[in-house]
RNA sequence: UCCGGAGUAGCUCAGCUGGUAGAGCAGGUGGCUGUUAACCACUUUGUCGGGGGUUCAAGUCCCUCCUCCGGAGCCA
């Protein structure tokens, strides 16, 4: 008897297979009873029938809990009262593993219970489907990079500065060279990498020592940055619009059950496949002020900002053409106006907010230096980074992308914790 | 770091102006041949987050500490 997944079930009808995986929930009615169970691709009922079985095998049912492991040979039939349409008429349990008293029931129940269980908690459906939606979101993410001519280049996660400078580090002792720092950013080592590879992204972890206590930051996230070269700041929205949409479309083709199981809003979804809004970040400061906003104008977006913009819009929206104040050094002025950086943030619609940062790079081998002095940077460790404006400079541009942000997005999951398996947050680093 | 909120049974919670702790679920026992978080009957379970104080009496009032949640800021 073949084992298949439960996924696969639907390609047996009326045969007999062998599914292996774990109790979900078992109800009894007497002289049948139902044994649902799930296996990773999916869930299925079986029905046990007190004349079909032997009576060791009608008895599992006292001796079978939540979460227990089994082996369930039997025949595979469509019918309509079953939840997904096709249910296992069961022959035999091979018990694996009885497990104990489960903690995790299929009731409510708490945040930080939850949380505490987490390693448990992974086993319920709307956690599976989250986390199968993240699985194709990061597939799809370097299938199109694949797709689009850029080579995966990994930075180090082991920095010896700040990328930007700004935001707080994770402090790592390092040998007898002093202090490493985790990173938070593989952007500029991705700026080295064009000019050897042309086009270049970096995906996984990074970290961010800041106290932020919300539901969409993560201490340690997962980060895709993409860099080209020879692309301008125009060029570069395009790319990161077609990427999004290239996303939303894999998610709609492949997850429609797991979007249903999420009680996830599709329509919402599809109809953010259409061009992307754009506006200066003067005009989003003018419409938010309409808006009742009292948003300064060299004022970086609140979250309140953010939800705003957005809230009337299907699709998300750019805001580019920021005030240079309010942006990382390394971003190229605008040449119409040297106040402005030709930088970039996605936000999302639905209120899930900024999902990219991107911008054209400064390319000016003095600007930058000046922009840097201008920022007491320690000019010792970024020599390496302003020789790539000395040796061959070109026009370059890039962008990163949060992966929980836009799994969140796309799951419509409230929580970014639940949008990775172990979520480290200010106060938790257990499980 | 700042502002708000919460800690009572294994879980989710109720418990009024102080009078000595309760419900649903889970667990256990029994019943039911189509259940959908099945249902019905019976049933076990408590350091009321810790410490201190007021009081004849504190889950309840006061102080303090701890833990967690939500929001702000910072960002993706």
């Amino acid at each position: 008897m073949d084992w298949v997944f439960i996924k696969d079930v639907k390609d047996h009808n009326d045969k007999e297979v062998t599914l292996k995986g774990w109790v979900y929930n078992k109800r009894s009615s007497g002289k049948i009873w139902f044994l649902i169970m799930r296996d990773g691709t999916g869930i299925i009922q079986g029905v046990v029938l007190k004349n079909e079985v032997s009576e060791d095998v009608f008895n599992k049912k006292d001796e079978l809990t939540q979460e227990s492991s089994i082996i369930v040979r039997g025949l595979i039939h469509e019918d309509k009262r079953s939840p997904g349409g096709y249910e296992l008429v069961v022959r035999d349990i091979e018990v694996v593993q009885i497990a104990p008293e489960y903690p995790i029931t299929l009731k409510e129940h708490g945040v930080e219970f939850l949380m505490d269980n987490r390693h448990l908690w992974l086993r319920s459906s709307k956690q599976w489907a989250v986390l199968r939606i993240r699985h194709t979101v990061y597939y799809a993410i370097t299938e199109y990079l694949n797709q689009n001519g850029f080579f995966r280049f990994d930075s180090p996660l082991l920095t010896p500065n700040a990328c930007e400078g700004t935001t707080t580090l994770f402090t790592v002792p390092y040998f007898d060279l002093g202090n490493a720092y985790l990173s938070q950013s593989g952007q500029l080592y991705l700026e080295a990498g064009i000019m050897s590879l042309g086009r270049v992204y970096d995906f996984g972890p990074v970290f961010r020592a800041e106290k932020s206590k919300t539901r969409k930051h993560l201490t340690e996230f997962w980060m895709m940055d993409a860099e080209a070269a020879f692309v301008e700041h125009d060029e570069n929205m395009k790319i990161q619009e077609e990427l999004i949409r290239f996303v939303i479309n894999t998610v709609l083709e492949k997850h429609l059950a797991d979007l249903e199981i999420l009680e996830r809003d599709i329509d919402q979804l599809k109809k953010a496949d259409a061009p992307f809004k754009r506006m200066t970040h003067k005009e989003a400061i003018i419409f938010l002020r309409t808006k009742g906003s009292e948003i300064g104008d060299k004022d970086d977006l609140g979250a309140k900002d953010e939800v705003m913009l957005t809230e009337n819009s299907d699709v998300p929206v750019f805001v580019e053409k920021w005030p240079k104040e309010i942006k990382a050094f390394y971003m190229k002025r605008d040449k119409d106006n040297p106040d402005l950086v030709l930088g970039a943030d996605l936000i999302a619609p639905e209120g899930f907010g900024e999902i990219i940062g991107g911008s054209q790079r400064e390319d000016d081998y003095d600007l930058l230096y000046k922009r840097m002095v201008d920022e007491n940077m320690p000019l010792d460790d970024y020599q390496w980074f302003l020789d790539l404006r000395k040796y061959g400079s070109v026009p370059h541009s890039g962008f990163g992308i949060g992966l929980e942000r836009l799994v969140q997005w796309m799951s419509g999951t409230k929580q970014i914790r639940e949008v990775i398996p172990f979520a480290r947050t200010i106060y938790r680093l257990k499980p």
